[in-house]
RNA sequence: GGGGCGGUAGCUCAAUGGUAGAGCAGUAGCCUUUUAAGCUAUUGGUUCCGGGUUCGAGUCCCGGCCACCCCA
């Protein structure tokens, strides 16, 4: 969706990102190959926690086994010096319980239902008193009444609380018991009661330690507060913070819901190529790597647009990708350098059709998601401060009205010079509007500052100035104008969407006078694509990371990503 | 890029320029249905880093790093 106004509007941070090689970045997590359990590097040397080299020794298998080697046991934090007594302390207990001959780090356990489940089964009445039951998490709090000892045990489902006897463990299994600190991972065989303050519990049979945590986990009341933890060890803010996990959870629950929208109306899932050699489809800065075999540069995509129209030229009528752009810009609360998009094209359909597309996307999400069409968010009182209302139909308002209703119903019949000096005086823009700027440019300012701010509730925006879309069609009623739509949603834009241009005459002029003959290389092969005929189609794109800050309430795109960018440290 | 706010114990936070504290967590005890369990005792600090001012700096000044917010 190629904008003028995506153009780059903080180059701060572009050349600091430049040059970062794919090879930089960091082994992902990995996972047993032997039952698909997570399994955490300290494992490795959990046995022996004998003085580590200080450098890898070299490896003879080959270079991939040997990355993934480095990547397993030789992470640089790794038994970093930065040990505290409470690390010690944990660090004695499992060299205590390695003298014992007990491995506190399994390959596996079977579970039989998950901690919340088990619960909320008993609660219902489907699991009676005493019904044994095999469950695993991890200790998030601990009451320790001397001969018997209480803990709550936590998974994705939710908490349980097991109760652990003396009397039942035996001396030694209740002194092995007594190991166990909080964030350990234990499995735990037992029957499911109910205690005197009526909290649903499993009485432990038997547990088996699956891994013991070297480090203490951040506070169980308080959750951990601190921003930049929180994102650079998500981990412990997942741990720590339930409604964050809950966040992503309902985000995969979203993104699930996309497919099956898509997929149920018969749109294929197609997967294109993430580095290009022309990145295009908007307009911004790219970043850049390069491939050894190949020796050229290639660019990380900045849209999935070029690409799904070569599909329409191939005769795939129906599509959509959901992927990761990049665009090397600035932060902020609503950019990350990469962002997840959904791009769908629908043949033979226009902007209309996708109109419709995206309220019943959304709509259909809402409703399936969150259970309700009215988005509240509340603040720290629980007192609502922003409702978003989504029932169809959606409110439509051309960009010019909107544009006249805040700046004056002559604003386009008045001098270029006129609007830029009412946009920079009367409506006290200066700060906002560069002397570079065009005269559509003044104008995309007020919109962009006066009015997208205030369409909390869902606004199809249509008829926008042809010179911002050069990937659109012109509108028969109105030939300044092009067939788009601008869906805006609490205050920022989610979704555009176009009846695609399908003449290649018309592109190659559009892009050529977009372009402004520096920044982008025409992208001839996307042009030769459209000389062997593309259908006419509408196209969408809605960036998944907004569309989920709508949803979910969250203020920060920071906060809808699991690993937001975060400069090394 | 500019402005603002901040960085103190594992976590959440205090601390007029004058001995760095609390709660939770931890440790050692007591307690076999607790639940933010309780009771007793107790450990724990390169106050982000580097300079400076001062008899004395967590605090004031300068520089840097990191993060968040606002603006561009």
């Amino acid at each position: 969706m190629l904008r003028r106004r995506d153009l780059p509007s903080d180059a701060a941070g572009i050349g600091r990102m430049m040059g970062r090689r794919c090879s930089d970045r960091p082994t992902s997590n990995r996972r047993s190959a032997v039952d698909g359990l997570p399994q955490f590097c300290i494992v490795h040397f959990a046995v022996s926690p004998a003085p580590l080299p200080t450098r890898p020794p070299a490896h003879p298998l080959s270079h991939r086994h040997s990355t993934r080697f480095l990547g397993l046991c030789f992470s640089p934090r790794l038994f970093m010096d930065d040990t505290n007594a409470l690390i010690e302390q944990r660090r004695s207990k499992l060299a205590s319980l390695q003298s014992k001959g007990i491995d506190p780090f399994k390959n596996k356990f079977k579970t039989d239902i998950g901690c919340g489940e088990a619960r909320e089964k008993f609660e219902k009445g489907e699991f009676a008193e005493g019904h044994a039951v095999a469950i695993a998490g991890r200790i998030s709090s601990h009451r320790d009444m001397g001969k018997s000892q209480f803990l709550d045990l936590k998974d994705v489902s939710g908490r349980i609380q097991i109760y652990a006897q003396k009397q039942t463990l035996g001396d030694e299994g209740f002194e092995i018991f007594k190991h166990l600190d909080l964030a350990d991972f234990i499995g735990v065989k037992g029957t499911l009661f109910k205690t005197r303050a009526g909290e649903i519990s499993v009485k432990v049979e038997s547990f088996t330690i699956l891994a013991k945590a070297l480090r203490p986990p951040p506070a169980k009341w308080e959750g951990l507060a601190d921003t930049e933890i929180r994102y650079r060890q998500r981990y412990l803010d997942l741990i720590a913070n339930d409604d964050v996990k809950n966040v992503f959870l309902k985000r995969s629950a979203i993104v699930h819901e996309i497919r099956s929208f898509f997929h149920g109306r018969g749109y294929v899932e197609v997967e294109t190529p993430a580095m290009q050699p022309i990145p295009g489809g908007a307009a911004a800065a790219p970043f850049k790597t390069f491939h050894n075999a190949l020796g050229c540069e290639f660019y990380l995509r900045i849209a999935l647009e070029l690409y799904h129209k070569r599909l329409l030229v191939g005769g795939i009528n129906k599509l959509f990708e959901i992927g990761k752009n990049f665009r090397n810009e600035g932060l902020s609360r609503r950019h990350n350098p990469e962002f997840t998009m959904l791009e769908a094209y629908e043949a033979f359909g226009d902007y209309e059709t996708m109109m419709e597309t995206v309220q019943s996307l959304i709509c259909g999400i809402a409703q399936k998601v969150m259970g309700t069409l009215v988005i509240e968010t509340k603040n720290a009182e629980g007192i609502v401060t922003k409702t978003i209302d989504l029932t169809p139909n959606w409110r439509r308002a051309k960009y010019k009205d909107l544009v006249r209703s805040v700046a004056g119903q002559d604003w386009f019949d008045v001098s270029s010079e006129e609007r830029r000096r009412r946009a920079t005086e009367d409506l006290k823009l200066g700060g906002d509007i560069a002397a570079a700027y065009t005269d559509f440019e003044v104008t995309g300012a007020v919109f962009e500052k006066l009015i997208e701010p205030t369409l909390i509730n869902p606004t199809f925006v249509t008829h926008l100035p042809k010179e911002l879309v050069p990937l659109a069609k012109i509108s028969a009623d109105d030939p300044t104008t092009v067939e788009v739509f601008e869906c805006c949603i609490n205050g920022q834009e989610i979704s555009p969407g176009y009846t695609e241009q399908n003449d290649p005459i018309a592109q190659r002029q559009a892009l050529e006078h977009q372009a402004g003959g520096e920044q982008q290389k025409l992208d001839e092969d996307f042009l030769v694509a459209l000389e062997h005929g593309m259908p006419p189609a509408g196209g969408i794109g809605i960036g998944i990371d907004r569309l989920c800050m709508m949803l979910l309430g969250q203020e920060s795109i920071r906060d809808v990503i699991l690993f937001p960018q975060m400069r090394p440290k």
